[in-house]
DNA sequence: TTTAACTGTTCAACTACTTAACTATTAACG
DNA sequence: CGTTAATAGTTAAGTAGTTGAACAGTTAAA
């Protein structure tokens, strides 16, 4: 591959993937309305999924600082969605646990992006789905092995 | 394709492309620094190629309300990054260019990420960053499509 | 010429993030 | 055992980015 073919390469792979982040999640943003922020209905999944987790969890997982996470649980646990629970062995942990609500919030926010990606990816074929997914897992992979350096 | 094959298709899609949109945000800003954040860099990006714009411009592209270019502007100017200039024959317009600093600094960060996505897509071979592209550009266009409903 | 449409700004309110200092608790070690 | 380290989480001040609604000024349309 020559110099200039190189160049146009990461060119194009930096717009393109800015300009598809930005569309995807505004799309999403849409979707889910007003009753959650993008990101609080991550972390409600996150939460469901790991059934219980602590915020240093989080804090690593989304990779923000702990006080971030502080202030978006209290944010959610403001609206009625999460609660908090201390370890009784461990009294500095403090674990998160979905409140009914949150739940019930969470799977209708889940539903309906569940919606909006089906009749996307059902815009292609088989074949490209199969490819996006491939690129993404290669991607998220190498991107954490970035990460952790 | 039965029906918990699609459901398991979009479960991983949502998964994994929440995960590559949150890494690769966050490689970028530790390469770019503390002096551009992704967004004013994007935006430098845009009026770079473009030459000269307008809020009314950013505000479609980037998809948020004119009122979130001007506090973005604002605090850019602040910056010495960008100018703001009247249009002579239409009063209302106001076109946005790079100062000489904010070209600099734009520059600078551009190949700041150059280099970092270009050690990123050396660990593939080229079909797969053939591959890559080719995704985000077609998810790209059906995004854009979707969007402009 | 009045009315409508458009460009951009201001302001209040909110989400999200960082850094730094802090509390409380547990673990380590001499 | 007791002092020191490390760990989990919080608080507070400051910044970036966003929305919605009201607004000023300018241009286009009726």
């Amino acid at each position: 591959m020559s110099v200039p073919d190189i160049k146009d390469l990461v060119d194009r792979y930096i717009a393109v993937s800015f300009s598809v982040e930005k569309k995807a999640a505004s799309l999403v943003k849409d979707q889910i309305g007003s009753d959650l922020t993008n990101d609080q209905h991550f972390t409600l999944r996150y939460i469901n999924q790991a059934g219980s987790c602590t915020s240093s969890e989080l804090a690593e997982v989304f990779d923000v600082k702990k006080s971030a996470i502080t202030a978006m649980i209290t944010r959610m646990w403001e609206k009625g969605l999460v609660q908090r629970t201390r370890d009784e062995n461990d009294r500095r942990v403090v674990y998160l646990t979905l409140t009914e609500k949150g739940n019930e919030l969470y799977v209708k926010a889940e539903e309906k992006i569940h919606i909006l990606v089906e009749s996307f990816i059902n815009k292609f074929d088989q074949t490209e789905i199969q490819q996006f997914i491939e690129t993404f897992e290669k991607l998220d992979k190498v991107l954490s092995q970035t990460n952790g350096q």
